[in-house]
DNA sequence: TCTTTAATTAACCTAATTGTTAAATGAAAA
DNA sequence: TTTTCATTTAACAATTAGGTTAATTAAAGA
């Protein structure tokens, strides 16, 4: 399997608000520059090149330079590696719902998590 | 969709080694009580202890008292959540793998997603 | 060349995380 | 009821994470 995916690290670079942020908008919205992506963020440029690098090492995204600019873009391998992972618990998850089952088939129009 | 999951939390919950492996377990060796749980690990019980209140607040697990035991299990929901999640990527990951494709197809096989 | 723009690296600080041991809780067994 | 077992809470130390500002690099444009 996927033995070189170090699955604690991907859910790491995974774990902080700002970089999960900045992974759902490159799926959104599709490659962007790092300027781009730090802008919605009140926060350093060298705090966002430094969450960037941390998702690069993790395998999460890539960056390739385009005139003055560093294009961030998301890695295929790694999406597919945790889709893989998540797969493993399907038989688990997927399994006598019972009363859950419903709410859930009707396809999210909201969650039924009641424990918190 | 399910708002009232905290991805950066249940991901944070992932991103340590030992509750990695608490998770895999129990999907692998269905509910334990703590101290079987702990037993791998050269770690004190109190260490394991909070390990398993960080899984437990962020929805991935549930504990019940069974006798003297607290047998802990996984919750589905968080589970069903975070394959949500990353069928979202499915679209980007699952498209034109390019000279990649062969690679990966030696080893993930075809994908059966019923979700939508 | 000189300046500007885009991004990173370095040095530093604070807060959060993760481990420890000792003490506390609460049910079961004696 | 007293002891034992299973686990948690409290208090604390060490490490890591995540932010800041200042300095550096590297390419573009004047």
């Amino acid at each position: 399997m996927n033995t070189q995916t170090n699955f604690p690290e991907v859910f790491g670079a995974l774990a902080d608000p700002t970089r999960f942020a900045i992974v759902e908008r490159l799926l959104n919205e599709g490659d962007l520059p790092v300027g781009q992506l730090a802008e919605p963020f009140k926060m350093s440029a060298p705090a966002i090149s430094r969450h960037l690098k941390l998702l690069e090492s993790a395998g999460l995204i890539e960056r390739r330079i385009e005139k003055q600019w560093r294009v961030c873009a998301l890695k295929k391998e790694r999406f597919a590696d945790l889709h893989q992972w998540i797969e493993r618990y399907r038989a688990f998850w997927n399994t006598s719902f019972d009363r859950l089952e419903t709410l859930l088939d009707n396809q999210q129009g909201e969650d039924n998590d009641s424990s918190r």
